[in-house]
DNA sequence: CCGGTATAGTTCATATATGAAGAAAGTACC
DNA sequence: GGTACTTTCTTCATATATGAACTATACCGG
């Protein structure tokens, strides 16, 4: 299975020529953090998207409509269709009704969906460990907060 | 064709329950500062991955073979060759043959692309500047540093 | 009840990314 | 020189993402 990029690393890294090192320091760090996760999930058969919704759907503990998916995801709705597409040939999920609106759709997590989804989190709870270990020495209350800032 | 992302967004915002914090606010800043940059080069007709590959030429100061231009920006060289391919539809590069190899193609800006990464680069400076004010608060040289070590 | 408008989901075109497989050209070694 | 490996670039299949256009349904005012 191939990856996916998200907004483009490659331009993200090049940047100007001088200048502006601590911005490229963040986005090239939180590439190799993405990687890292990327790589992790990959060992229980998720990718980064997967897990995300699958992740979204647990927390709520009910289905979602595709659309509350895509407002809690931060994505377009067109998306989530192809996210949900993959998933429930995967298994992991099930579209199914909503008896309030015929319009409707809501993903449901499949019994493989909630164990991969556990499955995943472990993985990401470790990679997470990594990453805290290797910003000691930065406050994590004043970084969190002025990262705050960008919404 | 169909799309591509990159790093999934929507899977990386979600995560774990609880805990993480840190590492998910840095993702999450990471990506509104791309999403600042897409937009604020949107105004100048470019993408970051455009633009990231017109300034690896500018810096460069000479044409680059492609697979050259794969490994400056991280990433494999069929995804090269299509972003050559989308450069060169806009008259921002041109192919030319390598002389000294005839397997080789080098990636050659034109006048319009040097203008347009000239262009880029003062409306990236200005977010960076942006961010550099929203960092403000955050030690630059002690975060750089941490986050130097994710490679 | 009707017409107009808003919302839900899908579909299509396109950008960005990966990786596997192929063609063409270079290199090494007998 | 010929055979075998390597490198270069392209092509294809696929994943993730966006946005526009379309369909079906919902809702609102009269």
């Amino acid at each position: 299975m191939k990856k996916v990029p998200s907004r483009s690393r490659a331009g993200v890294r090049a940047a100007t020529v001088n200048g502006g090192q601590t911005m490229f320091s963040l986005l090239h760090a939180a590439h190799a953090i993405e990687k890292r996760l990327e790589d992790a999930l990959e060992k229980v058969g998720l990718s980064n998207a997967k897990f995300g919704a699958l992740t979204h759907l647990v927390e709520a503990g009910e289905p979602l409509s595709l659309s509350e998916c895509a407002a809690r995801m931060t994505c377009v709705r067109s998306n989530i269709t192809q996210l949900i597409d993959r998933l429930e040939a995967d298994g992991l999920v099930r579209r199914v009704d909503d008896p309030a609106d015929r319009r409707g759709v809501r993903a449901m997590l499949t019994p493989l969906g909630i164990e991969r989804q556990v499955a995943g989190a472990k993985q990401v709870d470790q990679v997470q460990k990594e990453v805290a270990r290797t910003l000691a020495g930065v406050d994590p209350a004043t970084l969190t907060r002025a990262l705050a800032a960008f919404g």
